[in-house]
DNA sequence: ACGATGGTAGACAGACTTGTCTGGTAATGT
DNA sequence: ACATTACCAGACAAGTCTGTCTACCATCGT
């Protein structure tokens, strides 16, 4: 969606409101960032921003889109097995939660300050989540997964599990056991109804 | 601390305020909601609320260490192994995030509204979340689990995924997996360095 | 009897919020 | 040549935000 092509189509102006808002809604939150500092940040005038986002929540929607993109494209599993691509997308994950600037999940975090489910912008972040959850069920159904969709919903979690816990707690211990964890909930094999106890 | 005896000691008021804020800070976010709002829904005179409260980030870690009190007197697990107990904890937090108002946890959201680390906010959720840790790093222990530090650091990555997917996704669905989930992570036994390629 | 405490009601200040509107300039496509 | 489009600068409206302040009332311990 958001290629170089399309990018050098669009207005300078919008790239660098949407630049700005991007920046300034990731790191400090969407409520506390008023559209006076994104059009400042931005450097561009008020009836510009307003022409391409008639509203604040169009460009919260347009920020949150356009994160999607861009976790999409970077989301290229290349490994050998399919298992192998599962472990090197949370490895990724891991990385990107020690990265210097990270705060945790645009959509998690954007999901706090709008309860409403029927905010569109939920409807974004369910968009997001439903994309994620679509990558892994593919892989577990190509690695062959006796359990795809329960061993997707709990990789789902961890999924979330880190990039919360990345943000609050230690992220390189974190980093340091995603294998670990991935290998432990793909490893444990329910094999009908028998439970431990 | 917030025992029966403290209640009946302090000021009616300030408890007004603080089951107003609970409700709706919770509900509908901290940013999102006045100190207007709050002294009306309280039906409390403004100076009574700066009396109790001297700033509105005073109400918030207010709001926050309640909720961290009452947490930790619901977070008593009683069941016969130590590995029960802790299969306990986690269940009783799935049936939590299919409550009928589950928003996710007050902790996260509320420090995905005050992105700041230094922020007194942040110290009261670090707080509450050592002595999360610590209760599963108990527990564990108890247990005689070979591998405590890591293994509790995985359940609190769960603990954070099973509260964010509980708001975003199906709730039931991943209460149904809990135990599942737990047991996998405690019974992924690493034994050396032997890792599964 | 009296001061301290805790409470109510509401005006006020000053900053900030989203969003609209006027007016003018520059580039672009037909 | 001309209309459309994109853009800038900034005033403005109407509301909300936190926090302070005045003025008054009730209760209670000493």
């Amino acid at each position: 969606m958001t290629d170089i092509a399309t990018r050098r189509r669009e207005s300078p102006a919008r790239r660098r409101v949407l630049d700005a808002a991007s920046a300034l809604f990731y790191a400090e939150g969407i409520h506390a960032v008023g559209i006076d500092r994104v059009i400042a940040e931005a450097a561009v005038a008020k009836a510009t921003f307003y022409h391409h986002f008639p509203s604040k929540d169009d460009l919260v929607c347009a920020y949150l889109r356009e994160q999607s993109d861009l976790v999409r494209q970077m989301t290229v599993p290349a490994s050998d097995t399919p298992e192998d691509r599962i472990i090197s997308v949370f490895e990724s994950l891991g990385e990107f939660t020690c990265g210097p600037g990270f705060r945790g999940c645009a959509f998690v975090n954007a999901a706090a300050e709008y309860p409403d489910p029927r905010h569109p912008v939920r409807a974004v972040v369910a968009d997001h989540r439903a994309w994620f959850r679509g990558v892994l069920r593919d892989l577990l159904t190509a690695a062959g997964h006796p359990d795809v969709e329960r061993t997707a919903t709990m990789l789902v979690l961890l999924r979330d599990g880190l990039v919360v816990s990345g943000d609050l707690d230690d992220s390189e211990e974190n980093r340091a056991l995603v294998r670990e964890t991935v290998s432990r909930i793909l490893g444990g094999k329910p094999k009908g109804g028998a439970r431990r106890r």
